[in-house]
DNA sequence: CGTGTCGCGTAC
DNA sequence: GACGTACGCGACACGG
């Protein structure tokens, strides 16, 4: 049923701010305050604004304090009888923003909102005018009215019609109020008919029309429980109907036809929803006024900010002596590429004080081109500011002027401030760090994206065909906003006990990245053709054998296709269900196999056709032109435990397992007259594990050099360490990892196809032989509840807010972040020092070997043959000494032509 | 035609 | 629902 047009919108205010408050979590505004209820009332709003441009609305608040129900029923509501405090605040922002949409709103001393909706549809409906009441709550449904009154929840979509509310409640509208009076209502404390519930109190009313007729029935009521029910708890059935009971007669002074909305402040709207921090919502509202034709009001601060534009060599070289001197400046540099192993310097932007930064263009094509500084001479008189170590510099995402820079000649030192770092470090686990929420956040300030200057997608133009004047109102906007965040972050990383890891690890880390990226790789190409040909070989055959043994040819590539052929074609058995249909994935094609030759070919389809189109067809095009190289980025703002990650290619999830694998890892090389040094720590998350936990035995385990599986196996199933078979070592590796990751019975049963009883079993075995282990993973659990997040060795935090949860998975979700971030943030925390002290001593030696790779918990390099024996003893000395626990860190190098080998 | 989401699979 | 952290491919649905 459609909402009818020109109808008059009641919104349920009270109701929505509670859902949304309870609902949303913990969601804080620049300031920290709480917001989700202004966030999620907004939301609400704006769609029931946009989608039905009401003529009439009202926006209906609960009276605070008590109403004529307390008067009834003293713990009528008792449970939220007092508003929390984190609401309350928010109640104010709530009824400002309805007031600056131009929206009536309606409160009335003693009564709920239900109360006042009732009476205005009431009025309305005299007046013949429909009435939809926006609300999801139940007690509303008593209001339904076919033809006069709907109700309708725009965060599901519900509309509710008599025939719903019949559906949902088992009950007319008329008969919602009994209903309610008959089974209680616990959320609000309505007690209703004790023994009687929803089932019993419906059946009842299928029979008699109402509470009263019921009660005048009695006898004809077949159970005499129900029966004996009903007859002790006569008042208390009719105290609940008039506590459930919507008043329409309240004595409001408000009629329909003053429910129309009037014009929206949107300068000051904007302002609010920046201020609170809520972008998306600024975002379609300003959308919503460029679709009106609107003028949209600037952006807050736009306008404070003086930008210069840098034309002549004089200016220039003042611009140098002003900031000579200072502690510090930030810089951020405009080009023609994201990739900053392409990327050509366009435009320089300085800021060295608050609310003033300059531009240098170098590089515009288009408008104001003219009159522009020679690139070269610009960074030749900026070159004393940028490779001295005083003053130090501040960036977002720092890292990538570094290695534009090097590629200019310009060797960047002093870098001492990253805004997306420190914003990382802040909160490891939010999903941006880019300036613009940063700023967002910290500022409480909405800055111009790179879409709004150079557009996207299809009209976005490079950079230096962006106007200068309007480049320079971006870039310095950057600039000068990256310079103001440096104090904040500061603070507050003081604050969080982070500023150490800070300054001594992450920031000293941005130049080794950066020298990491710059150097690259080298990756035989000629070696990857042989190899992409190969498999398109063996993948035409397997594709042959797949269509022949299905009867047709499909896309095997296609889950949707192939789940059609293996399940409705060959019949065969629905193993697991995705979203979207029955799965087709590694574990169902496995137990397949057994059925069905197919399965087996399609698993090697799969795997040949990953490797191809991952890796041997995608890597190729990624060598760059210039060096030969391969070049990724590691990206130090991206992962919630502290690693790094790499993409553009991702090189930390190159295969390693199988000959293809082994095949591809031989297509990375040493430069002529190199070797490549691969060193990974040895079992680094459990010896981190044997630390935290001083269990004697794993302690030991690895005090002794033993194989740890092997050991652990023996430990679990009571054998001598000498007669563990290979099956039961990787049952007790598949254990020593679930430990890691938190597994439970079920994921352990699983993964080693087990029954649960058994997988509990070895679990418990487990924890009765490293009891320490269990009690380390306790106290870590308790510790990081009563603390709000988990902490690594180094003093990394995360924020764990799901162990507050009061859903139990979500809260289990909790508990194995709270075990697994310390072992692997831990690990990354010590592989990332040990890279910036391998670092440090290679430069004061004065040695060739280069650092190439990171993965996780192993480092490779690039070693001049001459050096090997100096790189060997430098890099397992350095990593094998980066911290001491109370087992010791191991070390395996090995090395060779090329990756594969190197691991030999 | 571009963009976002899903299913899947690679690494540690 | 059930094992932590990533990135990226091809297919597909969707919207302009």
């Amino acid at each position: 049923m459609a909402i009818p047009k020109k109808a008059l919108y009641l919104i349920d205010a009270s109701s929505y701010m509670y859902r949304a408050f309870y609902a949303l979590g913990r969601l804080t505004g620049p300031d920290g305050k709480p917001t989700q209820a202004i966030y999620g009332f907004a939301q609400m709003l704006l769609k029931v604004l946009r989608e039905k441009k009401p003529e009439l609305i009202c926006v209906v608040f609960d009276a605070p304090g008590p109403n004529f129900r307390h008067e009834l029923y003293a713990s009528y509501k008792a449970t939220r009888q007092k508003m929390p405090e984190d609401l309350a605040e928010q109640v104010p922002l709530i009824k400002k923003l309805v007031a600056l949409h131009g929206l009536p709103q309606a409160e009335l001393e003693g009564f709920e909102a239900d109360d006042i909706i009732a009476t205005l549809a009431g009025r309305a409906s005299k007046e013949d005018i429909p009435v939809v009441v926006v609300s999801a709550d139940k007690d509303l449904h008593q209001l339904v009215a076919d033809g006069r009154i709907l109700q309708w929840d725009p965060q599901k979509d519900e509309i509710f019609t008599e025939k719903e509310v019949a559906a949902r409640l088992g009950v007319k509208p008329s008969q919602v109020a009994d209903l309610l009076a008959l089974m209680g209502d616990s959320s609000d404390n309505v007690p209703g008919v004790p023994g009687v519930g929803e089932k019993t109190a419906r059946d009842l009313l299928a029979r008699f029309p109402t509470l009263e007729a019921v009660y005048e029935h009695l006898d004809d009521v077949k159970s005499s429980a129900v029966r004996k029910k009903l007859e002790n708890h006569r008042d208390l059935a009719f105290l609940s109907r008039d506590l459930v009971a919507i008043r329409d007669d309240v004595p409001l002074n408000l009629a329909p036809s003053d429910c129309r909305p009037g014009e929206p402040r949107y300068r000051d709207l904007l302002r609010l929803y920046e201020g609170l921090g809520f972008r998306s919502l600024v975002k379609s509202l300003r959308e919503d006024l460029e679709s009106m034709g609107r003028e949209v009001p600037l952006r807050k601060d736009a306008s404070e900010r003086t930008v210069a534009v840098v034309r002549d060599l004089s200016e220039l070289e003042r611009v140098v002596r002003e900031i000579q001197g200072r502690e510090l400046f930030s810089l951020d540099l405009e080009t023609t590429s994201q990739d900053a192993m392409r990327a050509e310097i366009v435009g320089i932007a300085l800021s060295w004080e608050d609310h003033r930064a300059v531009y240098i263009p170098v590089g515009h094509r288009g408008e104001g081109s003219e009159g522009q500084l020679d690139a070269s001479l610009v960074l030749k008189t900026l070159a004393p500011l940028l490779t001295q170590d005083r003053p130090g510099k501040a960036g977002q995402n720092i890292k990538y002027e570094w290695v534009v820079l090097q590629r200019a000649g310009i060797d960047l030192r002093g870098i001492a401030f990253d805004t997306m770092v420190a914003s990382y470090l802040l909160d490891p686990g939010h999903p941006s760090h880019k300036l613009e929420r940063i700023a967002a956040e910290y500022l409480g300030e909405s800055i111009p994206s790179y879409a709004d200057v150079a557009g996207k997608g299809k009209s976005q133009v490079n950079f230096s065909q962006v106007p200068v004047e309007k480049a320079a109102a971006y870039a310095c906007s950057d600039a000068e906003t990256t310079w103001r965040l440096v104090s904040v972050l500061e603070a507050k990383l003081e604050e969080e006990k982070l500023k150490e890891l800070f300054v001594s690890l992450e920031m000293p880390l941005v130049r080794v990245l950066g020298a990491m990226e710059l150097r690259g790789i080298r990756v035989d190409a000629r070696k990857l053709e042989d190899i992409s040909r190969d498999l398109e070989t063996k993948i035409e055959a397997v594709a042959a054998v797949i269509y022949d043994m299905a009867g047709r040819e499909f896309n095997i590539q296609s889950p949707k296709q192939l789940a059609e052929v293996l399940f409705d074609k060959l019949c065969l058995r629905v193993v697991k269900r995705t979203k979207t249909g029955p799965s087709t994935d590694m574990e169902v094609l496995e137990e397949l196999a057994a059925e069905h030759p197919i399965a087996e070919h399609v698993l090697t389809y799969r795997t040949l056709a990953k490797l191809k189109g991952t890796y041997v067809d995608a890597l190729p095009k990624l060598i760059h032109p210039e060096t030969g190289r391969i070049h990724t980025s590691y990206n130090q703002a991206v992962t919630a435990t502290g690693r790094l990650s790499s993409s553009d290619p991702n090189l930390q999830n190159i295969p390693v397992r199988g000959e293809e694998g082994r095949r591809i890892r031989e297509a990375f090389v040493a430069e002529p007259g190199h070797v490549l040094l691969a060193a990974d720590y040895s079992q680094i998350e459990l010896r981190l594990l044997a630390h935290y936990s001083g269990d004697e035995h794993l302690v030991a385990a690895f005090r002794e050099g033993a194989d740890i599986h092997r050991r652990t196996a023996a430990e679990i199933f009571g054998v001598p360490y000498h007669e563990v078979t290979s099956e039961m070592r990787r049952h007790a590796k598949t254990i020593n990892f679930g430990i890691i990751y938190g597994m439970s019975p079920y994921g352990l049963a699983r993964q080693l196809r087990i029954g649960t009883t058994a997988a509990k079993a070895a679990i418990d075995r487990y924890f009765e032989r490293y009891s320490g282990v269990k009690a380390f993973i306790e106290r870590t659990i308790e510790h990081t509840r009563k603390l709000g997040y988990a902490e690594t060795l180094l003093g990394r935090r995360r924020k764990i807010p799901e162990l507050q949860s009061r859903n139990r998975t979500v809260r289990q979700q909790g508990e194995r972040l709270a075990v697994n971030t310390p072992l692997q943030g831990t690990a990354a925390d010590l592989i990332k020092k040990a890279m910036i002290d391998i670092d440090r001593v290679l430069a004061e030696e004065g040695l060739k070997t280069a650092m190439l790779l990171q993965v996780h918990d192993e480092l490779v390099f690039e070693v001049p043959e001459e050096e090997l024996e100096t790189a060997r003893k430098l890099v397992q000395e350095k990593m094998e000494k980066v911290i001491t626990l109370k087992v010791p860190l191991t070390v395996d190098l090995g090395w060779g032509p090329d990756w594969s080998r190197a691991h030999g």
